[in-house]
DNA sequence: TTATATACCTCCAAGTCTTAGGTATTAAAT
DNA sequence: ATTTAATACCTAAGACTTGGAGGTATATAA
C-alpha cells in the first residue's frame, strides 16, 4: 500500500486491517477490501492486489478465516469471514498493533528538549 | 523490534524512528539508540541490533548519515550524525509515516456503525 | 469496439526483520 | 580468581511481506 503516492511504508499492517475490516463486516471479498480501505482514507492508501490475495490467502491458511464463494451479475466473488479463532485472533493483533502505535509515537513525538 | 514480549510488526518504520532521534540529539551511537527507544518506550520496544546496524549502514550509504567514531573507555563508538541531505530526508520520510499512521488509524478506528 | 470497472489469481524481485552467531572491553558479582 | 553482565561493534541465513508486472474473465459505459 502506499500513502499518497509513493512507496510501502509498514510490513505487517495489512493482515491487521484485513482483520478489523472482517470484524465489522462479518463478511467481506477481495475487491470489496481494496475500495473500502480506498473510501476511508479518502483515496490516500491502496491495497494492491498482489499483497491482499496472498495476505488473504495466508490468513486462511491459518485458520482465521473461511470462505465462500458466490456468483453474483456473472462474475465470481470470493467472500471471507473470521473463523471463531480469527475472532479471538483479531482481538490480539489489534491490541497488539496499537500499543506498537503507542510506542513508536512515543519515539516519533520526542522534542528537542527531552 | 517488538512490543512488549514478541514480534516484529511495522518494518519500515525502524530507519524513520532514527532519523527521528538524530534530529533531536545530532549524534548517536549503535548501542545509544537502542537504549534509547527502550527508555522512551519503558522497555516495551526493543531494537535488536541485527536490524539496528544493517539499518544504520544502509542511511549511512544512501547519504543521510555521516560517522565519526570515538575511543570511550577503551571502548570503540561510532557515532552517526545527519547529513544536510539527511535532515531534509528526514523531514520527508517523518512526513510520509505520519501520514500514513492517520490513514492507519481511519481504517482501525472504524466502528461497527460505519 | 474499445476502455473501464469489477473480480479473481500468481510469480519474481526487493526490502526488512529475527535469530543466531561472532569479537572485544570493562565492571560487578561470586 | 573467575564468571557474568553490561557495553559496543559486526555479519549471515532464512523468513516474511510487499510492489510490480503479468494473466484471466465478465459487464458496462463510451
Amino acid at each position: 500500500m502506499n500513502t499518497s503516492s509513493n512507496s510501502s511504508l509498514l510490513k505487517g499492517s495489512l493482515s491487521v486491517m484485513i482483520l478489523r475490516l472482517l470484524e465489522d463486516r462479518e463478511k467481506m471479498y477481495g475487491y470489496e477490501i481494496t475500495q473500502k480501505v480506498k473510501d476511508l482514507t479518502a483515496g490516500e492508501m491502496t491495497i494492491t492486489e498482489g499483497a491482499l490475495y496472498p495476505a488473504l490467502h495466508k490468513l486462511e491458511a491459518d485458520g482465521l478465516l473461511t470462505t465462500e464463494t458466490q456468483i453474483v451479475d456473472g462474475r465470481a466473488r470470493k467472500y471471507y469471514s473470521l473463523t471463531k479463532t480469527g475472532h479471538t485472533e483479531a482481538a490480539g493483533r489489534i491490541a497488539e498493533l496499537a500499543a506498537f502505535l503507542e510506542n513508536l509515537n512515543l519515539v516519533l513525538k520526542l522534542k528537542p528538549s527531552l
